[in-house]
RNA sequence: GGGCAGUUAGCUCAGCUAGGGAGAGCAUCUCCCUUACAAGGAGGAGGUCGCAGGUUCAAUCCCUGCACUGCCCACCA
C-alpha cells in the first residue's frame, strides 16, 4: 500500500463516514451478556447547522461513545434533534414575513403545516453535518422530540401529572413576551443592565398634609397600585404602616402595609406594589390579600383601568403619567438609574409580567428528589464544582409555567365539551392521550383541545426515555437495558433548562436517574477570549475548519483544550498544530510501513535492547494515563498525554533509534524492532481512536489489511509486566548524554550533517556499562563517527568539553578551536550548573532541613549537590587550562 | 447581595487530590531539505507561578485574607 507524504484528510475521511454508516457500526441491540453504556445526545434544534459548541460537544460525546466501546461495553448513542418550540417558530415566521404573511393570515392548521413542511426540508442538515463529523450515532434509532412516539410520551407524562394532582390551571402573574405573544418560564427570562430612571412619587396620605414618597422604575404602573409597603422594622414609618394612601392620578384609596421584603435601605423605602406586574408585588399582594389590578395587557397595551390612557402602549403611557404626575406637583425627583430588564431569551423583547391564565406544573417533590441524588452522588457532577448550584437552584424552585401560546409543539392533551356554540359547558375538562370521541360526562361530542402547546423543554425533559418508546410502553425491554444512561455532556447553559429537569422527570416517572454522570463542558470562544456570535462576526465554522484543517484536526485540537468545566480559547492556531500532529503520525506510520515491506512481522513485541523496554515502559504508562483520564472524562489530558507520547517519545526518540536496527544487514533485527514499532503503534492509534476517528481506522485498517474499525478491537489494557524502572533509567543516561552532545555540536555550530568524534570519560563507574552497551544510540543521534569510552581519558585542548552527571565529553574540533567561543560556552554552562547547585547549597544549609526532612530526600540533594560540584570542578579546569 | 471559576514564558494553556527538579504548543533566535514527516529535525533565549499573610525543614501546589477578570443565581421598588 503506498502512502502518501502528506496526509490526506479528505481522502480518508469521506470513505469512512460512509463505512461506519453503511455498516452500521454503531448500532446496538440489547444484549444481556454485556453491559450497556448510552449516551443521548442533546438534540440540536431542527432549523440548526453545526456550530463549534455543536462540535465540541458531540466530538466529546463520540470520543467516549468510542472509548466505551472498545472497553468492550455495548454502547448506544442515540441521534435525534429537538422542534426547538419558539425558536423554530420564529424562524419560519421570519420566512414567512419575507412573503409578506403573517401565521395568522394561514391561521392554525396551515401553519403547522408549513413548520412541518419546514423540518422536512432543512431537519436533515445538522444530522449530516454530525455524521460528517463522525460521530458513532446508531442512526437507525434516530428520534425527533415530536414524533409519534415522543408526542405520546409527551402525552403520557402530561396525563400522569395531571391525575396526581401536580398539573394545574390558574390565572397567575407569569413572564410574557409582548413579541413572541407567549408566557415564558422563569428560567427563559435573561437579564440584562439597561440604563433607565427612578422616579420619586409623592403619594399623599389621607387625612393629611404629609406625603409617602416611593421609587419607581415603571411609573406606568402606579395607576393599578394596590398598597405601599414598608419594612416592618423602619423606625421612620412605623406609625404609617395602616393609614391610607390617595393614590395620586387615580384618587382610588390604598393601605399601607408592613413586609419583610422591602429593603429599608433602598430608595425611600417605601415600596408602591402592583401585584399584576411585578413579581415581588405579586407577593407581596398574596401575603396581605391585596386586589390585583391589571394595567398592562398582553398586547403591552393599557387596558381600560383609567379611560385616559386606554390602549395606550405602555411605553407611551409612561410619558403621559410622568408628565401628568409632574403636572399635578406628585413627582419629587428623577434619577438616572441603571437596573436589571428582563428580556426573551429567543427574541431579546423586554419581558412584560402580566397575569394570565396559564398551565403550572408542581415542582416541590420532584425537585426534591432530583437535588438529592446529586447530593448523595448518584448523579455525579464532572467537574464537580457543578453539583452546588444545581441543588442550589433545585432547593429554590418555583412552578413551572408549562403552556405556551404558540402553535408549534406538543398541543396540551386537554379536551373541553363545548355546546354549538362553542362555549365550554359545565363539564370538567378531559385530560387523555388519545383525543376522547365524546365528553365522557354527558355523552356530547363537540369538544374542542386546548389551545396552547408545552414549553419545548417539557419534552426535552423527557428525552433519555421517550427515545426508548417510554409513551408507548414503559416496561419495554430496550428501555430497561438502555436506561438510566451513562452519562450526559453538556455545557452549563443548559443545566437547569434542560439537564435538572431530566433528572426531576426520570425520577417521576421511571423512579430512577437519567444518568450516573453529568460532564460538564466549557464554552468555545474565540482568541481574544470573547464568545463567538454573529454579530461580532467572530464565528468560526467548524465545516470550514473541517474542510481546511481535516475533520481530525478540528476534534483533537477541541478535545485538548476540553478541561471539563472549563471555557477554552480557540484560533486557527489550535487546528494548525493538530493538523500538523495527524501528520506526523501519518508519516511515522508510513516510515513504519515503507520498512515493514513484505516482511512478516510478529504481533508480539520481540524486546531485544534498552530503547525496546524503555519504549513499552513509557507506552504502558501512558495506558494507564490516558485510560484514567477518559473514565473521568478528562479529554483534555488524555489528548495531551497521547500527543505527547507519540512525538516526544515514540517518533523523536524510539523511530529514530530504530533506524539502527532498520538499515541493519540482519533482517531478524529489522523484524524484531519492527514487531515493537508495530506494536506500539496499533495499541497508540487505538487509544487515539476516540479522538481522531479518522486517521485511526484508515492506518488500522493499512497495518492490519482488514476491513474492520478498529472501534470492534479492544482498548490497550496496562499491564504490569511492562514496567522497566530500570531501562527507564538507563535511557535517561543515555538521553541525557545525547543532549549534550547535540547541545555542544549546536553551539559549536558543528553542522547538523557533519560526523563528529566524542570521547566519553566515565566518571562514575556505575555507568559505565550502560554507555557501553549503548554506544550504538550515542553514535546515531548525536551523529558519531569515533567514540571512545572510558575511565583514563585525558583533556585535549583543541577540544570542546561539556559534562553529564558522572560523564565528561570531549568532541575534538576540526582545524583550530575558536578559543573565545568555547570559553563563553563552557561559562555559560558553569553560570547553568552554579544556578542550580545554590538551590541544593541553600536547603542543605539548612539545619532543620537536613534534621526534619525524609533521608532520601536528604541524600538524594546531596547526590545532586556533589553532581554539580564535579561538573563546576571539570569545567573551570577546562577553562583553566585555556587561560595558560 | 449570594455562589462558582480563573490569575504560571509575548499568546493559548498544563502542572497544583502524591508539597522537594517551572513545562508544552504557537510566536521568536541559530543551524539543518540528515530520504518518515520543512505541516519536519537539533539547539537557544524567554517566567520573583496576581498580592499579602499563615502552616511546613521545604509552597506555583495546602490554609486565610485581598485585588483583578469572567460566569451563574437573587425579592436591583
Amino acid at each position: 500500500m503506498e502512502m502518501e507524504k502528506v496526509y490526506d484528510s479528505k481522502k480518508v475521511e469521506e470513505k469512512w463516514v460512509k463505512y461506519w454508516i453503511e455498516n452500521k457500526t454503531f448500532s446496538s441491540k440489547p444484549d444481556k451478556t454485556k453491559k450497556s453504556f448510552t449516551i443521548v445526545i442533546p438534540p440540536p434544534n431542527v432549523t440548526g447547522s453545526l456550530h463549534m459548541g455543536h462540535a465540541l460537544n458531540d466530538s466529546l460525546q463520540d470520543a467516549i461513545i468510542r472509548f466505551k466501546k472498545m472497553q468492550g461495553y455495548n454502547t448506544l448513542w442515540v441521534p435525534g434533534t429537538d422542534h426547538g418550540g419558539i425558536a423554530t417558530q420564529n424562524v419560519v415566521e421570519k420566512l414567512l414575513k419575507k412573503e409578506g404573511k403573517t401565521k395568522y393570515d394561514l391561521g392554525r392548521e396551515k401553519f403547522i403545516e408549513k413548520m412541518w413542511q419546514w423540518r422536512q426540508e432543512t431537519g436533515d442538515t445538522i444530522l449530516d453535518q454530525l455524521k460528517k463529523l463522525g460521530c458513532g450515532l446508531d442512526w437507525d434509532r434516530t428520534r425527533f422530540t415530536m414524533d409519534e412516539a415522543c408526542s405520546k410520551a409527551v402525552k403520557r407524562a402530561f396525563k400522569k401529572f395531571y391525575d396526581k394532582g401536580l398539573i394545574y390551571r390558574g390565572k397567575r402573574l407569569v413572564n410574557w413576551c409582548p413579541r413572541c405573544n407567549t408566557a415564558l418560564s422563569d428560567i427563559e427570562v435573561e437579564y440584562h443592565p439597561e440604563k433607565g430612571n427612578l422616579w420619586y412619587i409623592k403619594y399623599p396620605i389621607k387625612d393629611s398634609n404629609e406625603f409617602l414618597t416611593v421609587a419607581t422604575t415603571r411609573p406606568e404602573t402606579m395607576i393599578g397600585d394596590t398598597a405601599v409597603a414598608v419594612n416592618p422594622n423602619d423606625e421612620r414609618y412605623k406609625n404609617i404602616v395602616g393609614k391610607t394612601i390617595i393614590l395620586p392620578l387615580v384618587g382610588r384609596e390604598i393601605k399601607v402595609v408592613a413586609d419583610y421584603i422591602v429593603d429599608m435601605q433602598f430608595g425611600t423605602g417605601a415600596v408602591k406594589v402592583t401585584p399584576a406586574h411585578d413579581a415581588v408585588d405579586y407577593e407581596i399582594a398574596r401575603r396581605h390579600n391585596l386586589e390585583i389590578l391589571e394595567v398592562i395587557d398582553a398586547n403591552g397595551n393599557m387596558t381600560d383601568i383609567m379611560e385616559k390612557y386606554k390602549g395606550m402602549s405602555a411605553k407611551d403611557a409612561r410619558e403621559q403619567i410622568v408628565a401628568d404626575l409632574q403636572e399635578q406637583g406628585y413627582l419629587l425627583k428623577t434619577e438616572d438609574y441603571s437596573h436589571s430588564v428582563g428580556k426573551c431569551y429567543r427574541c431579546g423583547t423586554t419581558i412584560e409580567p402580566i397575569m394570565s391564565e396559564q398551565w403550572f406544573l408542581k415542582v416541590e417533590e420532584m425537585s426534591k428528589r432530583a437535588s438529592q441524588v446529586a447530593k448523595d452522588e448518584k448523579v455525579k457532577f464532572y467537574p464537580a464544582s457543578w453539583k452546588k448550584p444545581y441543588t442550589l437552584w433545585l432547593d429554590n424552585l418555583r412552578d413551572w409555567c408549562i403552556s405556551r401560546q404558540i402553535w408549534w409543539g406538543h398541543r396540551i392533551p386537554v379536551f373541553y365539551c363545548v355546546d354549538e356554540n362553542g362555549n365550554k359547558t359545565s363539564c370538567p375538562p378531559i385530560v387523555e392521550q388519545d383525543t376522547p370521541a365524546k365528553c365522557p360526562h354527558c355523552g356530547n361530542t363537540h369538544l374542542v383541545q386546548d389551545n396552547d402547546v408545552l414549553d419545548t423543554w417539557f419534552s426535552s425533559a423527557m428525552w433519555p426515555f421517550s427515545v426508548f418508546n417510554w409513551g408507548e410502553n414503559p416496561d419495554n425491554e430496550e428501555l430497561k437495558y438502555y436506561y438510566p444512561t451513562g452519562v450526559l455532556v453538556t455545557g452549563h447553559e443548559i443545566l437547569y433548562l434542560w439537564v435538572a429537569r431530566m433528572v426531576q422527570m426520570g425520577l417521576e416517572f421511571l423512579n430512577d436517574i437519567p444518568f450516573r454522570d453529568v460532564f460538564i463542558h466549557g464554552i468555545v470562544r474565540d482568541k481574544h477570549g470573547l464568545k463567538m456570535s454573529k454579530s461580532k462576526g467572530n464565528v468560526i465554522n467548524p465545516l470550514e475548519i473541517m474542510d481546511q484543517f481535516g475533520t481530525d484536526a478540528l476534534r483533537f485540537a477541541l478535545a485538548q483544550s476540553a478541561a471539563p468545566g472549563r471555557d477554552m480559547q480557540i484560533s486557527n492556531d489550535s487546528f494548525l498544530a493538530a493538523r500538523n500532529f495527524a501528520n506526523k503520525i501519518w508519516n511515522a506510520s508510513r516510515f513504519i510501513l515503507m520498512n515493514k515491506g513484505e516482511l512478516e512481522i510478529s504481533d508480539t513485541p520481540q524486546v531485544k535492547e534498552l530503547s525496546d523496554k524503555w519504549i513499552l515502559n513509557e507506552y504502558n504508562q501512558t495506558i494507564k494515563t490516558v485510560t484514567r483520564a477518559f473514565e473521568v472524562y478528562d479529554i483534555d489530558v488524555a489528548s495531551r498525554t497521547l500527543y505527547d507520547f507519540i512525538w516526544t517519545k515514540f517518533c523523536d526518540w524510539y523511530i529514530e533509534l530504530s533506524k539502527i536496527r532498520m538499515t541493519s544487514e540482519n533482517v531478524e533485527e529489522k523484524k524484531q524492532v519492527l514487531s515493537v514499532l508495530i506494536y506500539i503503534l496499533k495499541g497508540t492509534i487505538k487509544m487515539l481512536a476516540p479522538i481522531m476517528p479518522f486517521i485511526s481506522d484508515e492506518l488500522w485498517s493499512i497495518f492490519n489489511n482488514t476491513t474492520e474499525s478498529i472501534v470492534n478491537s479492544s482498548f490497550p489494557v496496562y499491564d504490569d509486566k511492562l514496567v522497566f524502572a530500570n531501562e527507564a533509567n538507563q535511557m535517561a543516561v543515555v538521553q541525557e548524554i545525547v543532549s549534550k552532545i547535540r547541545n555542544v555540536r549546536s553551539e559549536m555550530n558543528i553542522s547538523p550533517a557533519a560526523f563528529i568524534t566524542t570521547k566519553i570519560k566515565v566518571l562514575d563507574e556505575s555507568k559505565l556499562a550502560v554507555v557501553e552497551n549503548n554506544q550504538a544510540y550515542i553514535k546515531a543521534l548525536g551523529k558519531i563517527k569515533d567514540l571512545v569510552i572510558g575511565k583514563d581519558i585525558q583533556r585535549e585542548k583543541n577540544s570542546a568539553l561539556t559534562v553529564a552527571t558522572g560523564f565528561e565529553m570531549l568532541i575534538p574540533l576540526e582545524g583550530l578551536i575558536d578559543i573565545e567561543k568555547e570559553k563563553a560556552r563552557i561559562n555559560k554552562e558553569i553560570k547553568n550548573i552554579i544556578a542550580e547547585q545554590e538551590k541544593y547549597n541553600k536547603k542543605l544549609s539548612n539545619p532543620k532541613f537536613v534534621e526534619k526532612a525524609p533521608a532520601e530526600e536528604v541524600a538524594r540533594i546531596r547526590q545532586k549537590l556533589a553532581d554539580t560540584q564535579s561538573k563546576i570542578a571539570t569545567l573551570e579546569e577546562t577553562l583553566k587550562n585555556y587561560e595558560n
